[in-house]
DNA sequence: CTCGATCCCTGGACGC
DNA sequence: TGCGTCCAGGGATCGA
């Protein structure tokens, strides 16, 4: 469930809480969700925390250490369900509780996840560059022209591009729905078939939405708390999020929800007309798929 | 390139 | 009250 706006809000109260901190030991419970636990084991005591960024979804702890040179980081995905706060050694571990930095301050920072769909990772040099090259566009960061050209020349549906980390990094579902809706285009349009003016609208949107929600500290839906412990407040404007069967905060109309792109999809049929039809679709993919063969031929 | 299906995992919602 | 079942959801992976 966290997603830019929230990762945003914890990353930056963490920065606050921890940054210049050095880590002593840490401590692994389950480690499924780690893709080298004994690296981290290895590498993370002796570092310190220099400074705590977003990226995408990704919290991206910066480490510094007395006399490795190369860049390193440690990368942390809430996932779900995750969190990651600094506690008081003296306060118990809640349930679930899978890494434990003790810090130079005498607090521990815990890593805490029911679900594990987090990911965490330590990262230097090449490697860090190359994970973070895998990822697109920041949607606050991208200029208009660029994100016109990178939704306009792809031919999946819009829902499933805004999802998609590698072409935009931070956008889940709640703010895929909502930049949607606000931009009156259909979840299940594809980028291609969009109108240029179209797209510069959602590209306004996405932003607005997003600025909006880090200054309210994000969503609190379920039980997302910032790394302060305050809850978010972004929820309360929601329009079509979770608002199945409510009227549109425009025309009144009820709202949907469908799948698209595997993922549930809030949106207005009034508002948000949809594409001609499915089957056309198919039609000319398949149209594109034998133009490709003949080419290779 | 794009799609859908499947798996991962647990807690909350729901039915009885 | 308690038990069983279903489902959400980000992302990786695989086959079509």
């Amino acid at each position: 469930m966290p997603e830019l706006p929230e990762v945003e809000t914890v990353a930056r109260g963490l920065q606050r809480e921890i940054a210049g901190r050095r880590i002593l030991t840490v401590t692994l419970g389950k480690t499924d969700f780690i893709d080298n636990p004994t690296e981290i084991e290895l590498n993370l005591p002796t570092r310190t925390i220099e400074r705590v960024e977003r990226y995408g979804k990704f919290m991206l702890l910066r480490l510094t250490h007395p006399t490795a040179k190369e860049p390193s980081a440690l990368l942390v995905h809430l996932g779900m369900t995750g969190s990651l706060m600094p506690r008081p050694v003296a306060q118990p571990h809640a349930k679930h509780t899978h890494v434990v930095f003790l810090l130079d301050d005498g607090r521990e920072l815990r890593y805490v996840d029911p679900r594990r769909f987090g990911r965490m990772a330590f990262l230097a040099g090449p490697r860090l560059q190359e994970e973070l090259l895998r990822f697109g566009a920041d949607p606050l960061e991208s200029t208009r022209e660029a994100f016109v050209d990178l939704i306009h020349s792809r031919h999946s549906r819009s829902k499933a591009l805004l999802l998609d980390q590698s072409v935009i990094r931070g956008v889940g579902n709640i703010y895929a729905d909502e930049s949607l809706w606000r931009a009156k285009i259909h979840p299940a349009k594809t980028g291609a078939s969009l109108k240029p003016a179209q797209i510069k609208l959602l590209y306004t949107k996405l932003q607005e939405i997003l600025r909006k929600a880090i200054a309210l500290r994000g969503s609190s839906i379920s039980d997302f708390l910032g790394s302060d412990g305050l809850p978010g407040d972004y929820q309360q404007h929601h329009r079509v999020y979770d608002r199945e069967g409510k009227p549109c905060f425009r025309c009144k109309t009820p709202i949907r929800r469908i799948i698209v792109a595997g993922r549930s999809s809030h949106f207005c049929p009034n508002c948000q007309k949809a594409p001609r039809s499915q089957k056309r679709r198919r039609k000319r993919s398949q149209i594109r798929r034998q133009k490709r063969h003949k080419r290779r031929k």
